[in-house]
RNA sequence: UGCUCGGUAGCUCAGUGGUAGAGCAGGUGGCUGUUAACCACUUGGUCGUAGGUUCGAAUCCUACCCGAGCAGCCA
């Protein structure tokens, strides 16, 4: 037996006298001597409608065929009598492999998002979060693709760390001492040096600062794994737990940043058009529409690009009434962003050239002595979906800016070292994965666009 | 963490001081090459939890738990 592919069996060229098809029952429909099943198996949005005639030895037993079920159907592909579907199975025989109660969960119906989250381990098995699931594996991929096809080497930095990447966020503690009885050092305090890594270690909030001994040897790199921030954070748009993509280019400024960031997004948008078009389709049709214009329109269009300081005196301009004013050296708010991207400019904006006392100490000082030269990508509906800078390649000004912030020069002595041999500049970003599938695919919440969401009070399944 | 909104049947919701409701799902029967099929009948509830006010609380008050939206933190 050789299993056919809903997905090939729906895309045959022409009837196939006997083929074999495995999924999940959608629903049934009982006629009068027999009956329609929908089957599911992942492999794309549709269904292949199964006919079981009264002359189908399990026919006696339709009843038991119920709403998800695991089903194996063997039989004829013939062209349908019906409208909706070219192609449909003529079941001769056909398997109960495992049965579901009436109390299966997934109803055909419509549920709200928030109950679905409560059953992660079944809305996989959805129409939405089917296709949410098949854009994200694409996207996946394209991502390699993109920097695989530019020579960027893939860099695997460490998951668990010990030095926290300065500003990125707090950070999970990785420990393998007793909570409840702790060694403890002789002033009272807990004795990490007893610890695993004998001293206190994290979980990474950012492969950075890695990836940049990297693109000290390699030049063009690229990161892509989890990430995790311990933030008590409640928004639609933050996880505990999420997958970040970092490229680090050296011999490259800010401006070869930014023009990294727009290709790349640009490109993922074209992959995903190309590849998962019918799943966007499903989207622009049942919960974003006008997805796929918008995602057509930002594709065709450069994204804008304008210094921090100009954008202040747009914001300051604007007439529009902000919760909180814009003010140079603070930073924009989230009201700001969306009045730039989804109001003045309608379209994504890269904002650069940002106050260095609100940015992080390895960004690159200005000329001017009193910016730095980052950027953020911020795209409508979303805000801040890249984040990212030149970095400080100048030891003596690197210093100034670790003592500036407060920090211990020799927690990040091999950091300073990158600038003691063979010191380029060199930039990178940040791309939040799950902030772009929210872009692609008009979710609107970060929880439903990873498989299992890891949120404060969160960590089920 | 702060502010706001919400929690009623398996699911989606209505009910705002006086006998707990609808649609869907489930069950029974019918009908039809059907498309979240349709029609009739029907099962199903400690109204988030604990207190309080009241003759009487799903409804009003307090605390707590859970969820969501927004803000901050950021990707």
């Amino acid at each position: 037996m050789q299993r056919t592919m809903v997905k090939d069996a729906l895309g045959a060229p022409g009837p196939v006298p006997r083929m074999t098809v495995q999924g999940w029952i959608r629903t049934r429909r009982d006629a009068k001597g027999f009956s329609f099943l929908e089957v599911n198996d992942g492999s794309c949005r549709a269904n292949l409608q199964v006919i079981v005639n009264a002359d189908c030895p399990q026919y006696e037993r339709i009843a038991e065929f119920t709403t998800g079920s695991a089903v194996e159907a063997t039989g004829e592909l013939v062209a349908s009598q019906g409208k909706g579907q070219a192609w449909e199975l003529r079941a001769a025989g056909l398997v109960l492999v495992g049965a579901a109660d009436d109390a299966y969960p997934l109803q055909k119906k419509r549920h709200s998002l928030e109950y679905l989250r409560e059953i992660a381990h079944l809305r996989p098995r959805s129409n939405l979060f089917g296709a949410v699931f098949r854009v994200r594996s694409r996207l996946s991929f394209a991502v390699h693709r993109f920097f695989q096809e530019r020579g960027f080497l893939y860099v695997h930095t460490p998951i668990l760390t010990a030095s926290d990447c300065e500003g990125a966020g707090e950070m999970f503690r990785v420990t393998t001492l007793d909570p409840a009885d702790p060694p403890r050092t002789e002033d009272g305090k807990v004795d990490y040096s007893e610890d695993f890594f004998e001293r206190p270690a994290y979980l990474t909030v950012s492969g950075q600062l890695e990836a940049e001994i990297f693109a000290c040897s390699h030049s063009n790199v690229y990161t892509f794994g989890p990430t995790f921030r311990a933030e008590n954070s409640n928004t639609s748009r933050h996880a505990s737990e999420f997958w970040m993509i970092e490229p680090e280019m050296a011999f490259c400024d800010l401006q070869g940043d930014m023009d990294l960031a727009e290709t790349f997004i640009k490109e993922l948008i074209q992959d995903s058009l190309e590849h998962s078009g019918d799943d966007l389709a499903f989207f622009d049709e049942f919960v974003d529409k006008g997805l796929l214009e918008r995602l057509r329109f930002v594709l065709d269009r450069p994204f804008h690009r304008l210094p921090y300081t100009e954008a202040v005196e747009i914001l300051k301009g604007s007439g529009e009434s902000f919760t909180y004013p814009a003010e140079w050296g603070a930073g924009l708010q989230s009201e700001h962003e969306r009045f730039l991207t989804e109001k003045h400019f309608k379209c994504p904006v890269s904002v650069y050239d940002y106050p260095k006392s609100i940015k992080p100490f390895y960004m690159r000082t200005n000329d001017d002595g009193r910016t730095v030269a980052a950027m953020d990508v911020l795209v409508p509906g979303i805000g801040e979906i890249i984040g990212g800078s030149q970095r400080e390649e100048r030891l003596d000004v690197l210093d100034a800016g670790i003592a500036a912030h407060g920090l211990n020069p020799d927690d990040y002595w091999w950091y300073r070292e990158l600038r003691r041999y063979g010191s380029v500049p060199h930039a990178g970003f940040g791309l939040g994965f799950e902030r772009m599938l929210m872009f692609l695919t008009g979710v609107g919440n970060i929880r439903d666009v990873i498989p299992f969401a890891r949120t404060p009070g969160n960590v089920d399944f």
